[in-house]
DNA sequence: TGACAATAGTTCTAATGCGAACTAAATTGA
DNA sequence: TCAATTTAGTTCGCATTAGAACTATTGTCA
């Protein structure tokens, strides 16, 4: 008896994977008093003079929906800001203040040793070998939209 | 100048995979007027006798909290019912209705269709070797909360 | 220049998603 | 036997998510 779709068990193994790293991740984010998205905005503001929201967006993988409320609950804690573009005045730039620039110098690095810590017994064959997998894997799901 | 983060890469890869992925079987299921946690509910359910609420739960990674509202919206559009466990009665039976069968043979194997046509193109030999990847990235992450 | 299309954000709806609190029922253990 | 614990589901609060409709602004092009 031949399998039905060969392809099932490794689209599983996605899954699972996925929502083992998100479990992991996320629960180390929601103890310092964030949620995953939030902690993304923080993180991709960090070190930067701030950037338009559709490029916040592209970043970190928010749709432009979302990323209104999300801006918005970070905005009312008084750790972003939003300022009118130069020359654009449909844009706006989102940017971290002061306070913001004080959460993400104590909330990144953290993160990084959690996630760190994950990693400590894998070297850099297996990140890379894994790391091209992951990148073949997702050429079969962009081909056949594009 | 070394990589800070070593793993980012690797893990930024698997974030977009996933997504890639999400994207190409969510709009498939959304087309058919389902969305995709109502997709696994009938896709666990077809061909079974039904099951516990928890064991849907565990088959298809939904929360408890979040399951009770997702077969609540089935129920009302009559393709699943409840019924009471025979010796638990803090259980209940989920099971497809005559339409929820009706429903599973005309969406699954059309979705199973569209995903085959994404991997068509991969052998047996990149799909092992992807599953081997993810089956190993998983266990990154679960062996910290162990 | 002026209609028209494209872009940037917001708002809206419906559905998840998670964690915590809660009720009901079953199990445990002294 | 019976109080304490565990388990099964529901309910609630808060946040996210996708997609569509909407406003404001900018770019295109005849």
């Amino acid at each position: 008896m031949s399998q039905p779709y060969p392809f099932l068990p490794t689209m599983q193994a996605l899954v699972q994977c996925y929502q083992a790293f998100e479990a992991y991740s996320a629960a180390d984010i929601r103890a310092m008093g964030l949620t995953p998205p939030q902690f993304d905005v923080i993180a991709t503001l960090g070190n930067t003079p701030g950037m338009t929201a559709t490029e916040l967006g592209e970043k970190t993988l928010i749709t432009k929906g979302t990323l209104t409320g999300v801006v918005d609950r970070l905005a009312e804690r008084g750790w972003v800001g939003r300022m009118a573009h130069e020359s654009d005045r449909r844009c706006q730039i989102v940017r971290l203040t002061q306070a913001g620039e004080k959460l993400f110098a104590r909330v990144f690095p953290k993160h990084m040793a959690h996630l760190a810590a994950a990693f400590a017994e894998a070297g850099v064959t297996d990140l890379a070998r894994w790391q091209k997998a992951l990148n073949e894997l997702e050429q079969v799901f962009r081909k056949e939209t594009a």
